[in-house]
DNA sequence: GGACGTTCTGTGCACGTTCACAGAAATATC
DNA sequence: GATATTTCTGTGAACGTGCACAGAACGTCC
């Protein structure tokens, strides 16, 4: 039955004075590892804290020192990220654990609803983070609008269209697309089309730019289905459309893996062979492409990279230090398997 | 160059008094929405909030409150929960939905190191959240130790064995195993088996409870092959076992989804059929189930509500209310598909 | 022995709120 | 019209810390 109200006071800086004999001062100076004090003073404060169970109270901290040495990473529409994209759980642990090395908190903030966003802008407001990373967001979005009239230091994953002056890491889309089509073009195949999706985000905009590039005088828009969001559902959708206009297709390249699975589903049903009749590759490198039949070529995306890389730049903003560049990209890896 | 240091000072409780030629004590039961305030002294004071730009300094708030209007949900070992488990992101997202009507602020820490755990248990200590909730913790962990010791208000969701006195959210696996088994039953099976796993956990235990309540009389010890972790290589061999000692077993309840895939491989390469002649259900309905071939049935848990449910219970216990009862079993949905 | 630098310690103030209390103003009651 | 009651407002005191400053203790050097 531990409620609130019976949980006794806690011990605060005065407490451990009285305990060791010295005065605020002092144990301030101990536990913010300041010099100037000496053995046998730290030594009785040590003791004391240890008597006392103290432990510092951070909302009287963060009060005065306007820090709060937390980091908040925002991530945004979950339904359509969290339960489908691999790669979050990824950049998650990846810029948990470069945070950690700075002894840096990372709190994770979703935001499903307009009241979320409303919620979450006040608890930016509040002061609670010191800086935030923000997954999948979109420059319109109102928390985007809202991180920037706070003026919280920010870094975006998946840097949002025409917004030059953020702070960005991202992979390189467009190279990378258009390396996984070229190498999907030196299999050999002639009618190459693209399952395209969320052409309204960066990285759907630039994958299929990327797929272009490599196609040059060879692209053929008739060739480009493109959807909403990156599912299995519209994988297969998109494919049978695919095959309706072109049944001579014998090359795709898909937006994501879980567009790939479902493009594999509708070819299988067809009866056409993978990769004999249609060589396939997907972008993301997820579980869906381990557990294709046949395994799938895609482009891995070094997640765990991206959220370290977000993590240091947002440490350098809060810190004043002004980011050796305005944004970052790295490098991916083709995965070659079975599809193509 | 939003740095720090260039930001400039935020409004503050005075500046809006001043504006309104009122006192801090009048904004202040403006800002929370007490009664006895006139109507041109709220109209003035609304009006020099908007025009200052005011927004309220938490951590000052907290100072005195002792609130943070913050719940906090550790996501533990994510290394194999975040990336395999695809409940999580749901509980998260029924969790945060729960809380947001209530104006609570979900923050989601992630530990996956002891270093995280040190630092995470530092950042409950400092008050920075209310209450927690804890996703797949054992009761030794660290963690779940250094919450007992700080008298925080917590909730495990899938409670770990063996502490009665936790409050926790779960499903009732016992009558969940045992409607599925009793429907499998009900396809005409004669000769039906298990493959347990965990019996150590409270989860395993429950499930071969329920199997074993469905079958009654027809109950067979033999017909029971178990082991340790719910993995596919373990569902495996168990079939195998199964075959070996019951060559004509015509049904099996796996304990997981992920037992009932490697129990479909060895199915397969032993020539038997599915559903004609081993009828086979699972548990989880992760995305396994989907990915196989044929689909398979299983048991559903709700996600989302198990998070509703947690965040329901911490709330109570944040407030101090003693919730109705010390733990929460939710009911489980039978998702029927062709492998049975 | 006095002046001086170094190392160490204590104290007042500020951070921005909420809360309890006292008192003023307005309204109701006799 | 005096008094009781309700509604409204202002003020002082916390909350627990970090920081700047003043000053004490100690040793060093002329």
């Amino acid at each position: 039955m531990a409620q609130p109200t019976d949980r006794p006071r806690r011990a605060t800086i005065f407490d451990v004075a009285a305990e060791a004999n010295v005065s605020r001062g002092t144990v301030s100076r101990v536990l913010n590892g300041e010099p100037y004090v000496s053995d046998t003073a730290r030594e009785a404060i040590e003791l004391a804290i240890a008597r006392v169970g103290y432990v510092r109270n951070m909302a009287a901290r963060n009060l005065v020192t306007q820090r709060t040495h937390a980091i908040g990473l925002i991530v945004h529409e979950p339904h359509s990220v969290f339960l489908e994209d691999p790669n979050i759980g990824a950049i998650l642990l990846g810029t948990n654990e470069r945070l950690s090395l700075e002894d840096y908190q990372l709190v994770c903030l979703i935001i499903g609803s307009d009241r979320d966003s409303a919620r979450v802008a006040d608890y930016l407001r509040g002061g609670f983070v010191d800086g935030v990373i923000i997954i999948s967001a979109r420059e319109y979005d109102p928390i985007s609008l809202a991180i920037a009239e706070i003026g919280l230091p920010a870094v975006f994953v998946g840097h949002p269209l025409s917004q030059p002056d953020i702070h960005y890491v991202g992979i390189d889309n467009r190279s990378a697309a258009r390396d996984i089509t070229a190498r999907l073009l030196g299999t050999g195949r002639q009618r190459v089309g693209m399952l395209a999706a969320a052409l309204d985000r960066d990285s759907g905009a630039e994958r299929l730019a990327g797929f272009r590039d490599a196609l040059g005088d060879r692209f053929d828009p008739e060739l480009v289905v493109s959807h909403p969001l990156y599912s299995r559902a519209n994988g297969a959708e998109g494919m049978r459309a695919l095959l309706d206009r072109a049944p001579d297709i014998d090359g795709v390249f898909a937006a994501s893996d879980a567009i790939a699975a479902g493009a594999m589903d509708v070819l299988r049903e067809r009866g056409r062979r993978v990769p004999e009749d249609v060589g396939i590759v997907g972008f993301d490198d997820s579980d869906w492409a381990l557990r294709c039949q046949p395994e799938l070529s895609t482009v891995r995306q070094p997640a765990d990279l991206l959220g370290m890389a977000a993590a240091s730049m947002v440490l350098d903003l809060v810190n004043g230090k002004q980011p050796a560049n305005q944004g970052s990209l790295l490098p991916t890896e083709i995965q070659w398997r079975g599809s193509a």
